[in-house]
DNA sequence: TGTTCTAAGTTATATCCTATTACATTCGCG
DNA sequence: CGCGAATGTAATAGGATATAACTTAGAACA
């Protein structure tokens, strides 16, 4: 694989792994900016190739901001595995989910491209973006450490999942900022992560219970 | 006011209200398709006046677009106020919730303007649109019709404000729709409005209790 | 090893959009 | 009624997406 640097300087007329600068550069000019910092005719001047070059490897803007997306959805993914496995007093759950809310805010440009834009929701079925996505929230059901018991487990990883980019959304929003603010993101987020906790050991009681008195 | 179809038929110099039309104009667009759908030319050939005119009301495009999300939080209060004045058998929280889902879910791309794009934490401090959001927010904090005890009434609306947005995110990226989505959204959102309707009791009865010790 | 096929570049061009400048028209107020 | 400010228009510059037709080099096979 050849570097855009190289590029630069050695001048060939093949490029070597444009496509991979392509998603690499988009997801810096993201992270300022959000998707419409985004413009396929700037990365192609950033990398030294011309103008058109980058739809050989993309059908269009689309195209690339779905790779774009689905990158950035691994790295999230990668982010709060790291967080879930290093050793710490908090629960995992709350490791995830104060990952999840510095994610958010630290590179909220890509963030927003993530959760706020239409690509997501416009991914086929079994596009990589789509399996990107479901993978992170994959990672939220593991993060509960509860077992399997109907889909009380999904129901909760939702809520959490939900409030965590409410969260991150009215932060960005400014709304943290005035009178109202008396209490810090970090702390509302762990109030959703105990209210998680708690919902999800009754939930499960609860069923067992009833499985119980079924049998 | 004249209308912009009055203006294609008549053929004046001056549109009457030129302003007022793009913004209605630039909320249609808006519905499908968010913010990239408003294009300032678009709006112009719509509207039958030339290109470069919406420039005299509006600064630059971002200008357009705080006029128009501003509007768009207008909406939603007005919206929500009367889902609260209703009579019903539900609390105003449940209905303001069931509204706010409502109207994310249904008027979606009005919705990502409002809460998925820089413009409103670019709003400065005292404009329309900073006013505008802070009165929709005004409306949360009532609907938990709850006395003001410190800041605990403000925290419990920025979580059921939050845990709204989040919901509404989700459904429109379809994480309602996999095996995960045995609880609707509608069902979720009724969970968080009655654990905030428990958190606050407690938090209040706790306040009030501290304060009758200290006295 | 040499030829050829194809992936991955290039230049040229069409179309759309934002935004500015300089000019024209009309509204409203003294 | 006349003049200035507000609100239009035409012309133009500059940037973006996207396509078409042409070119180069890497690989694949005889």
């Amino acid at each position: 694989m050849r570097s855009q640097f190289a590029r630069k300087s050695e001048k060939t007329y093949h490029h070597g792994d444009l496509r991979d600068a392509l998603i690499k550069a988009a997801l810096r000019e993201a992270e300022r900016g959000g998707a419409e910092a985004i413009s396929i005719k700037a990365l192609a001047r950033q990398l030294g190739v011309s103008q058109p070059a980058p739809y050989r490897h993309f059908a269009d803007r689309e195209a690339l901001l779905a790779a774009v997306t689905a990158e950035a959805f691994r790295q999230l993914t990668a982010v709060l595995r790291e967080a879930m496995a290093e050793p710490s007093k908090q629960s995992k759950l709350s490791r995830l989910a104060q990952a999840t809310l510095d994610f958010g805010l630290r590179r909220n440009g890509i963030y927003r491209l993530m959760f706020a834009s239409r690509t997501v929701s416009c991914a086929a079925k079994g596009s990589e973006l789509h399996e990107a996505t479901r993978e992170t929230f994959a990672l939220v059901i593991e993060a509960l450490e509860a077992p399997a018991v109907g889909y009380l487990r999904e129901r909760q990883a939702l809520k959490i999942w939900a409030a965590l980019h409410g969260v991150v959304m009215l932060a960005e929003q400014g709304l943290f900022t005035g009178e109202a603010a008396h209490a810090t993101r970090e702390e509302l987020v762990e109030d959703f992560v105990n209210e998680t906790k708690a919902a999800l050991a009754v939930a499960i009681k609860d069923a067992r219970r009833r499985t119980k008195a079924g049998a």
